[in-house]
DNA sequence: CATATTATACTCAGATTGAGCAAAAGGGGT
DNA sequence: ACCCCTTTTGCTCAATCTGAGTATAATATG
């Protein structure tokens, strides 16, 4: 039998601190959100990396900067039978190789390709902790996890239930990780909070939980790329000083400071961060002033990108603040 | 176009200290080593994971323990005209996903699959620097990369190539970093150091470089996969506690320790190894003492699986010595 | 019973982290 | 001009962690 091999493109731009991704709109029958998708043609493409530039390239008109391969999907259980996807006969779709890309500037998109930027949390709503522990997590999800471990078959298995739940959405005196974007989605997904349990299976979603809690579903398994790619953007800021990608050549050390928070989902302290940007030696400052801070003018800076050669070249630090 | 897809495997333990990987043995006209390899076969398996355990343990006879994917390898250009892979025509292959497999034990292999277990420096000798830097790199390595160097079109060219160099292998007071494992061996390639870059382009390799020095060559791009493999668990190990997957139930500090200076290719510093075990509460004592160490007899220490669920569950961390 | 060998315990200075306070430099209104 | 608000930037301090070294304990060996 013969194989089809998909790309997806998880596409990342912070747009006043608020992380963004490229999203294509509400085609097909179902009308729901998806993530750039497209065939790879090994005729014309030498590495599923150079195709994946060109096709986004020719797409939306822009060009990605840094590009990494997130994760093979391979799985049929969580294939959407309904789905059509572009250039892609489903019979013989099993496989879509996921990239993450992060662009310094979410340039409007022209062309055939009806994509537009959307917040990512839009997707995800728990994730967002820079004001606190949403209450989606706190009441809504919490009662619908406690639910699902309390209807288990076992009585070991509604202690493991509640166990893995308020592990990954930090309940119980649990620390929130916020890195676990994946984790937690996978678990709303077998706990079938999510419409995507559901829809997967044929079966209409009978919650009544609306989009404010469960967000904002996706088409086939695109919310699960998208929240793999959320995860490895979390956790590699920290050791990769992967968030330069996102700002532009100068940037205020506080528009820097609400990227990071905008894709982490929490608030940092500020002075620690900046003594950690310095140690690491990160960041140098241009002699420019950006004086429309509301308040006292602030520095431009610039990332000083001989660092990735240098020694460790470590991520940055992120000082909880709180 | 159809594609085929193939799994490979870096099925790694670590046997007295030293990390083992499974090869298949010197099969096809050149009897060249290589790694576990199989067709993924997407009507039988519903997903890569299933269908890698199924395959290692038909042909292996043993089960895997710990997974996880490593990355997809597309990249055409990488192809080995002349490889004869079984189960998978020449003609249509162009992906293989890579995964990574970790075992408490190196079981000996019987049945069909001709299989052994190879110290992975076998195939890595110049990133084994438990006993400081080895000479082949020193010397040998750091000649060849200079001669690449110099031999550049142009001066820019020259310089961008040495830096380059001397960073990936630590030369001229760059620090050593060891988890570069991949970024080392490309650029070996890309030089044309290692036997692999002549026989991909159908030349005869032209070096007197020995195995001592170049290492022993793989067939197709295994040889860049093990790399992928031997970065990620390099970089893993600092931040989750992957070791414990290496170790059988019961284990000494002393022991523990080997592998990971085995798997680092490093030499940790014993007490600030174990006060930050102890801090981690990763293992706890079993009264049970281990007499055969050759002096005072050790304590018998076992892995606390309940700290993976527990907190950030951090990695084991690595405090240099000397 | 001394010696070699390995395991384990303890100490200490320097660096790093978490948290907060204080001053500086703008804008806007009265 | 002056006060108030806001944001940037500079500085301090205690608690903790890290790197490195020293000392002692428990075996086996000759």
């Amino acid at each position: 039998m013969s194989l089809q091999v998909g790309l997806s493109a998880v596409i990342v731009a912070v747009v006043d601190g608020e992380p963004h991704v490229l999203a294509t709109r509400s085609t097909g029958p179902l009308g729901l959100d998806g993530l750039p998708f497209g065939a790879f043609d090994p005729e014309g493409h030498r590495t599923f990396e150079i195709g994946l530039r060109d096709w986004v390239q020719a797409q939306t008109g822009f060009e990605l900067g840094y590009v990494e391969q997130l994760y093979t999907f391979g799985d049929r259980g969580r294939e959407l039978p309904t789905a059509r996807l572009d250039n892609v006969s489903d019979q013989s779709r099993i496989i879509s190789v996921g990239y993450l890309g992060l662009t310094p500037e979410a340039t409007e998109i022209g062309g055939k390709f009806d994509a537009v930027w959307r917040d990512w949390y839009r997707y995800f709503p728990w994730e967002d902790h820079r004001d606190g522990k949403p209450d989606c997590v706190a009441s809504d999800l919490a009662k619908a996890l406690k639910d699902w471990s309390d209807n288990a078959p076992s009585n070991n298995e509604s202690i493991d239930r509640w166990t893995r739940a308020s592990l990954a959405f930090g309940l119980d005196e649990h620390p929130w990780i916020e890195e676990r974007v994946l984790e937690r989605y996978e678990l709303l997904y077998e706990a079938q909070i999510v419409p995507e349990s559901w829809r997967d299976r044929g079966k209409d979603y009978p919650f009544g939980l609306g989009e404010r809690v469960t967000g904002v579903q996706m088409r086939s398994d695109h919310r699960r790329i998208l929240a793999t790619g959320m995860s490895r953007i979390r956790g590699k800021i920290k050791y990769r000083p992967v968030v330069f990608e996102l700002m532009a050549t100068t940037f205020t050390l506080s528009a820097l400071q609400e990227a990071v928070e905008g894709i982490l989902g929490l608030q940092l302290h500020k002075q620690n961060f900046r003594r950690a940007l310095e140690k690491a030696r990160f960041v140098e400052g241009t002699g420019q002033m950006e004086p429309a801070t509301g308040g006292r003018p602030a520095e431009l800076f610039r990332f000083r990108r001989e660092i990735l050669a240098e020694k460790a070249a470590l991520g940055v630090q992120t000082p909880r603040r709180k």
